[in-house]
DNA sequence: ACCTGAACACCGTTCAAGT
DNA sequence: ACCTGAACACCGTTCAAGT
């Protein structure tokens, strides 16, 4: 939304900002509190260019997090094409939670950050939530999770991930979460994949 | 465990410790970062003296929430006393889901002081993993969820609930995200309480 | 139009002096 | 044995002066 400006931005100021986010993501991913001085110094701007990009540490961080989400949510398109609807979602989980392993610092971060509900949430307007509609709506469809879903109900389901301490055997964990929740999104549905017959 | 000292407090000692938790109550709920210099303040303590009770903010914060969450927790022995395993199971969420809305403002400063996951999970080696304990075996024993499910999945599976914004009609959303979580518990369950028989 | 960096305000933490 | 409150350090934010 902010993406579009009256006037371009002057180009030393475009790439001001540029080196700034990606000072931030690798500062922010080691510390979640690096300070943001620190991260102008490393980025070779004063004080005051850093915050006439980013008027507050919130508005840096979901910057950032916002792009590296963006990732993980284009591959739904691509996982849609090749799989089935079931067999797409569910790799998506897989991948989702990757990267929430892998950007636990980011997270953590934006969780400090942020004093508003739904971190996630806050990206719920983003990326995010079109690639979980994409993948609910194909997989109603093929009737393979019960209808009436709504992607807010999907993020509130996995919103354990971000719980889940990336360092210490996070595989096994994960993996039981989203089984659990994809058994709870295929309750009621209309064909059961799994057991076609009861017996 | 930190409870029980050798020597027991001071008695105007002790009267400062609570008073501090009563005011850090009303002041963080009110406001996630309320300054601890406020805190020690209005509980009519030094800087020093606060910060003998307690080291730093995330001790404070820790010890706040919970006393709160075992507010809940300790509901669940009388719940299973006077309902069938999966109601006892279910009113306990619901509460749970209550005291998660009634304490929002807790839970934000939860995450914001504590650089750790869980911030549930934290409170997990706490009363609130002894209450889940009891209402998952008592299900287990009577074949309402499958069998195996351990604590740590099922708080990761409600995980959700904190990311809900008490502020904005959270009642529907809490209770399809319940909903949801019930039925990933359900499934692989040996009886199957809502549909006695397919038809 | 954009930048720099010193200056200011605020909060967490420590510690010398008190009872 | 415990308390007080001034002092210190650090970080976020602003702004006058520069290009």
């Amino acid at each position: 939304m902010q993406d579009e400006r009256s006037t371009p931005l002057r180009p030393d100021a475009q790439r001001n900002r540029e080196r700034i986010l990606e000072v931030a993501l690798t500062e922010l991913t080691r510390a979640a509190d690096a300070p943001l001085s620190t991260i102008a110094k490393k980025a070779g701007v004063g004080q005051g260019t850093f915050y006439r990009n980013f008027p507050n540490r919130e508005a840096l961080v979901l910057e950032v997090y916002r792009y590296e989400m963006q990732q993980v949510a284009d591959t739904a398109v691509q996982l849609l094409r090749s799989r089935t609807p079931d067999q797409a979602l569910r790799e998506w989980m897989d991948r989702l939670a990757q990267y929430a392993m892998a950007k636990a610092g980011l997270a953590d971060a934006l969780r400090k950050s942020t004093g508003r509900y739904g971190s996630l949430a806050q990206l719920g307007h983003g990326p995010v939530t079109r690639a979980v509609t994409l993948l609910l709506n194909a997989n109603e469809q093929a009737g393979t999770i019960r209808p009436g879903l709504t992607p807010d109900d999907f993020v509130l389901a996995i919103a354990g991930l971000w719980q889940i301490d990336p360092h210490r055997d996070w595989q096994p964990r994960a993996k039981r979460l989203l089984d659990l929740v994809m058994d709870g999104l295929r309750a009621g549905a209309i064909r059961s994949p799994g057991r076609p017959e009861p017996d």
